[in-house]
DNA sequence: CTCTGCTTATTGGTATTACCAAATTATATA
DNA sequence: TATATAATTTGGTAATACCAATAAGCAGAG
């Protein structure tokens, strides 16, 4: 019924007006803004407020500034930059962090999987399974449907907030699948192998073997994080 | 052969280094920075060059601020868990669902606690174990400490992505340690029962003792799911 | 007329000081 | 022991000053 009041800074204000401005096209980028001195005194504030909503929108890549020359509108190809957990994703540490996560839940969940898993959701694995056969087979990467494959393994756990969590890590699980597999891109064997290990966990689930799923997936994982570490060339305690 | 030189500003190499902080996991989530003052005097700059900084930081999501109370690091997996938080919200059925994740999520957490925990990191557990005491003594429920002893476990892993996420779930790990020990709050023989399955994962962890601490926790967790059962009148598959 | 170097003006970046306002902590009183 | 009040802490903004990088203007040489 009552909604919790939630006062506005000056900057964020400022911060709102200048963003909305942009964002309608009124400022097009590569256009200038006002200098702060001028700006300040247009919209009433002292330039250290206006100075902080434009750290903001620096910071959100709204707009970039030249000391000495001006405060220009960015273009917004490049996308807003990294919030917080894109930032700390990028870093290779975090990898061995998300892949500790991965390995506890995703071992849980071939488990669970081999016990709850509908044939529909069965045939959803092979499919994914198959098309990293037939990319294996035109030497492509094929990291898209590596990740669909393991998203499909957390759905068939039935378990909701598995399957969330899973989703919103896809294009972190896609992006190590990548940087692995873009590796052994042009070693047959190693893709191969690649390939017998996710079968290995698909025939467990198929076979409701759920600690055949669980030791099959655990060797998986423990495969990637032994490439990873070749390839960041880091040791990292599992 | 010649790069292009980007001078960097003051407010820009600070934030670089709260940040790098914050995503070492040096600073974790809900803890607090230094006040502005006394960090600006630290890094020797002024408070206007830190304060640009903080902006830059709150902006994309690293830290927030509270006018005359604080600036505090945020949980940073957000992102990754509100969906999943939506369904708890939405049925409370769901709540099952995250005692399957938090069961697999925290018997490696003890497990790795055990092997990798610092003095002060053990030091930390005992003292929320020492409330959990008291507040069994006193008759009072004792949620919020069960909830910060869980969390403590989850620091000494050292894995920052795991401290974020149990940050985040900070919140429902509460409201199930207050649901569970409100019931038995006339039980005394319940409540001691809480506390000693607590105080058998802290001496696992304190005796470095990984599969015991994973076998600890592992009964504690199926004791909640049972007790939790048994609230909900529901019976769910594990 | 064009190019280069120098000077001046403009504009972003930081520092300092002061004060306001919200939250927290400490203290006094019922 | 609980509540109310006062004091302190801490974030938010303003004003002023000055530094530093860039842009613009101008003079002189070729």
């Amino acid at each position: 019924m009552f909604q919790k009041i939630k006062p506005k800074k000056i900057s964020d204000e400022v911060y709102e007006q200048i963003k909305s401005i942009i964002l309608s096209g009124k400022l097009k980028p590569g256009e200038k803004l006002p200098p702060e001195r001028e700006l300040a005194l247009e919209l009433g504030v002292s330039r250290t407020a206006l100075r902080e909503a434009i750290q903001r929108l620096d910071a959100q890549g709204f707009i970039y500034q030249v000391h000495g020359g001006g405060t220009f509108v960015k273009t917004i190809t490049n996308g807003i930059l990294d919030s917080a957990i894109e930032e700390f994703v990028k870093r290779d540490e975090a990898i061995f962090d998300l892949m500790e996560i991965r390995k506890i839940l995703e071992t849980w969940g071939a488990y669970t999987a081999a016990q709850r898993a509908t044939e529909e959701e069965i045939s959803n694995m092979e499919k994914f399974l198959n098309e990293m056969f037939i990319a294996k087979e035109r030497g492509e990467i094929g990291h898209l449907s590596d990740a669909n494959f393991h998203l499909a393994i957390s759905h068939a756990t039935h378990n909701v907030m598995l399957i969330h969590l899973m989703k919103n890590l896809f294009y972190w699980i896609e992006k190590v699948s990548y940087e692995v597999r873009s590796r052994m891109y042009t070693n047959p064997e190693s893709h191969a192998d690649l390939y017998q290990q996710h079968t290995d966990v698909y025939i467990a689930i198929l076979e409701r073997n759920p600690e055949k799923a669980y030791n099959k997936m655990l060797t998986h994982m423990e495969y990637i994080v032994c490439e990873l570490n070749r390839i960041f060339k880091k040791n990292k305690k599992i």
